[in-house]
DNA sequence: GTATGTGAAGTTATTCACAGCG
DNA sequence: CGCTGTGAATAACTTCACATAC
């Protein structure tokens, strides 16, 4: 995939903490901010805020800011989160059964629908409702379920032949905890998550070995 | 903190992913790689490479590229883990939990050396070699241990207070998966992690509902 | 008055392209 | 010759500042 029709990447990835920040105001019954009070709970400019919306239409109201409700569920919509996505998770270690308890998914239009992985003591097991299938299981199990999201938490040595196998299987995109720089067919979508690098980040700026 | 002598945030980051490709390269007793090579890796230019590596000084021999182990110094120098660094972290909840588990910080640098959490259940109980304390220890451990960086994964109701708590107990840098857009004093430093934010990055580009 | 949406300006980051060194 | 290191050029992103709308 991928064109995007010049979205930066930037700005996709501050919809998302926009969305959070607006989820909290709704909860607070908060029916109108401006970007400019947007732009207080972050670090963003308040252009940045109306610079990024516009990307995608005009949603605000001049002298009055955006209604708060309504952008939600436009930034859901942008995001493809107002429907539900089952994804499938790779690799049911301590990573990977720490995100198939993380409740937080369902609530932003995520569900862990199964999990594979290839030890005999955890095949034909359940955590919570989530089915453990053997791997041999992958490609049939992505079928029948039409999942198209895949959270990767193998072992690094397993991760590029695991994303192979997924997006060979009609994974679209993958959510990879595992290794950096998986190879993936042009038409799929990866994205990266690597812990140890934000530690190396904090020790950077903590330790000020700058030149 | 920061000032970070005018590194740019994506070279910093960039790093990191050199040292972990560097670090593959190494196990197979690869001694030397040029920029062009590494570029290969990854999907960033060889000209980008040359240039962050650049910032910090000069590695490289012309006509040879990188020494493959100096680099690797070199690197960790700067991100400052060639010296070994306790961790603390807050809430052992589920992804508390998986990341006290996580083998791969030992060789990255990093050691969880204390765990703290407000159930009386795991108060004064070990995960591996991890003890889990009281909240009410926070202060005490932090100081007795010197450690500067935490893990900060509570209920994001609570991640301000313990953010509050960790800097003003001498915590510099916190890896924060809970909430967005905490607040600390300026000579500390946050990196924050929001799993369903990537999620909704691949939706977006799965959906493909751009403008 | 207040806040959006947006050209224009400014800033930051990436890529080009090549001189210079091993 | 190959590959680094780097000015110069380009591209990407952010911020300014204001006309426009409510």
């Amino acid at each position: 995939m991928n064109e995007s029709e010049k979205i930066p990447i930037p700005s996709l990835r501050r919809l998302s903490a926009y969305l959070r920040q607006l989820e909290v105001l709704s909860a607070s019954e908060v029916t109108h901010v401006s970007s400019r009070q947007l732009a207080n709970y972050s670090k963003v400019g308040d252009a940045t805020i109306r610079r990024d919306l516009t990307l995608f239409g005009k949603f605000g109201q001049r002298g009055v800011g955006y209604e708060v409700d309504d952008l939600i569920s436009t930034l859901r919509v942008i995001l493809g989160t107002q429907r539900r996505w089952g994804v499938v998770l790779v690799g049911a270690g301590a990573l990977g059964r720490a995100l198939m308890r993380y409740s937080g998914f369902d609530q932003r239009g995520f569900k862990i629908i199964a999990a594979f992985d290839n030890d005999p003591k955890k095949i034909g097991t359940n955590l919570g409702d989530i089915p453990i299938h053997s791997l041999d299981e992958l490609e049939s199990v992505i079928d029948f379920t039409a999942a198209r999201i895949a959270i990767l938490t193998t072992p690094s040595q397993h991760a590029q032949e695991m994303a192979t196998r997924l997006t060979a299987a009609g994974i679209e995109g993958i959510l990879d905890f595992a290794t950096p720089s998986l190879e993936v067919p042009p038409e799929s979508y990866v994205t990266y998550v690597d812990i140890t690098a934000h530690l190396e980040e904090l020790t950077f700026q903590v330790s000020g070995n700058h030149p």
